[in-house]
DNA sequence: AAATGTACTTTCCTTTTAGAAACTACTATA
DNA sequence: TATAGTAGTTTCTAAAAGGAAAGTACATTT
């Protein structure tokens, strides 16, 4: 007898799951996006809506939202140059997501508080 | 004149992101509860169920959730004492959470293959 | 000339996290 | 008696993450 796997399959929600985790995962990714979302452009903008996070941390996760295709970094070429980020298209498709964790989270203070 | 905070605030979004990710952030939280919910119960099951998690990390992710009341640990005191785990009432919130980053990952696979 | 603003980078250092492998303790089974 | 299953824990080590502070380079403003 084969009496190995015991468990039952979830890989068809795991799977999906983790591809979305691996982009945006982390402490900073989402708060990012939502802080270009509501029109903050400027690297010293989004750093400072953002409580507690450095420029080190903005830096880097910046970079992998860019590359992600999720936000993009736009230089105008003006004589003082200016750096602008924008959402992409695509960065539009992450709503839902937002939304529902948004949605969650305010539910999940009010649970812990009146415990 | 006041020349600071030029930047929008989005803390009424922020926040509450930032509460949903502190309980369900990490690698292996949602995989877990997605396990579980779809009727693992013992450890090794749902340690096996998720490619790659080790018992450390299973007993350390599942520790958090019984904490955070999303998943309970079932003593069973039969002769060879059993250990199961469910989930508790309140990690049925988490669904919209889990359905909007599955379908998301999905989309999110084609979109990387097409390129 | 000095100060300020913008967009980052660099350094230093400490704390976490991650993974592999072995180990424990108990029970049941071959 | 030896092996296997259950539910984890422990040890070791290497890599990654986190935070504070200062630095860079260039331009404008005072």
């Amino acid at each position: 007898m084969t009496g190995k796997k015991t468990y039952l399959s979830c890989l068809d929600s795991v799977k999906p799951v983790r591809d979305a985790l691996d982009v945006i995962n982390g402490k900073w990714k989402l708060p990012i996006i939502i802080s270009v979302g509501v029109g903050n452009e400027r690297f010293t903008d989004i750093q400072e809506s953002i409580p507690g996070m450095t420029p080190k941390a903005m830096a880097k996760e910046l970079k992998e939202l860019v590359q992600h295709k999720l936000i993009e970094r736009i230089v105008t070429d003006d004589y003082p140059v200016k750096i602008t980020y924008r959402w992409t298209p695509y960065a539009n498709t992450l709503t839902p997501i937002i939304d529902a964790l948004k949605e969650w989270g305010i539910k999940h203070r009010e649970e812990v508080f009146k415990k």
